[in-house]
DNA sequence: AGCGTGATGTCACTTGATGACATGACCATA
DNA sequence: TATGGTCATGTCATCAAGTGACATCACGCT
């Protein structure tokens, strides 16, 4: 006999969903989320640090996977071309699932709390690029801030890509945000 | 003989302030703060939506202050142009007490619940400016990625200003990281 | 004097979050 | 097979954040 179903992580991250398009965020306490998922309160917070973390689950793969991608780019290549790179890799990740993002980004949009959330893992995305290009010999401030654009563009095309009704891929729509950020910082 | 002591408000911030310093921001009871302001934990929470709303009192003023340098720059300006102007007003605002604004910074870059909300407050300013943009009748994405551009400078010129031990004019500093961004995405 | 208003105090309560300890399935190894 | 360790979980206690309801009382106005 088990003592507990394996996988209480993914069913806490579902349960969470549920219940927070059921009911909204702050409406649903975690020992709801917990009897969903089959487990105490207690466990959820073994999981999760708190019940925002339960949304931003796949950031960390995420931002492992750009810090790679900057890594990994043509020792050449100018920290703008680097940053193409890793909004490359970020459409790639982000584009996916269509239906799900927007349903859980009309989750965050409507808390700020979880929008606050959202802010300090992208910043902590901006930041390791930033951290990326400087180990590969880029000044600091010049590193800082080719990661900053590289956020507003994905900020921008982000956007547009989950309001979209009929959303193409990620990557061209970050593609053609950064070629239109590069027009409107030159004027 | 009175009730109570007059500006409540500003006794709490400068305790939040002390506290936070002394213990860590963790480490500091919202009861305490109230104590040593000479008020209830109750009458923080009628000034403070919550613990970390204390340090960010001005941001409301801030914003307000952008959007009015939006619709008061001229009509012709470029979006960047205005996004400059904007820039300027900020650092004006931003750039006065330096010491104080080294040690509020300090406290919230040790605590990632005061980052959190630094960056919605920040996030509030890009979007009040790109709405200001957009009544000027910039396109939207357009607007968008200005505002963030923008956003960009202001926190990188901002960082380095905070950390500098000699800090000049952050209006000074916002002007040269604008040109490092026109730079940085032109390559 | 009477009256409303506004900022505060008091009390009770829910919920998020954490520490300490117990439990029992699973695994390795003697 | 037995023994012991590990790991995820449960249980219990507790603290602190945040909120609603109601009382209080100085002040200003009429």
């Amino acid at each position: 006999m088990v003592r507990w179903e394996p996988g209480a992580g993914g069913r806490l991250r579902e349960a969470a969903m549920e219940l927070y398009v059921e009911r909204g965020f702050e409406q649903t306490t975690v020992a709801e989320i917990a009897q969903r998922a089959g487990v105490t309160a207690r466990t959820f917070f073994r999981h999760f640090a708190d019940k925002r973390e339960v949304l931003f689950a796949g950031s960390d793969d995420l931002l492992a996977a750009l810090t790679r991608a900057v890594a990994e780019a043509p020792a050449e290549a100018s920290p703008m071309t680097v940053v193409a790179a890793v909004l490359d890799v970020a459409g790639g990740l982000l584009g996916q699932d269509h239906e799900r993002t927007r349903q859980r980004q009309s989750i965050i949009e409507a808390h700020p709390e979880l929008q606050e959330r959202e802010l300090i893992k992208l910043a902590r995305m901006s930041a390791g690029v930033a951290e990326g290009l400087r180990e590969r010999g880029v000044p600091a401030p010049e590193a800082a801030l080719a990661a900053e654009a590289g956020l507003a563009v994905l900020r921008v095309a982000f956007g547009g890509w989950v309001s979209a009704s009929d959303p193409g891929d990620l990557r061209v729509a970050m593609r053609e945000t950064l070629a239109a950020l590069r027009k409107v910082t030159a004027s």
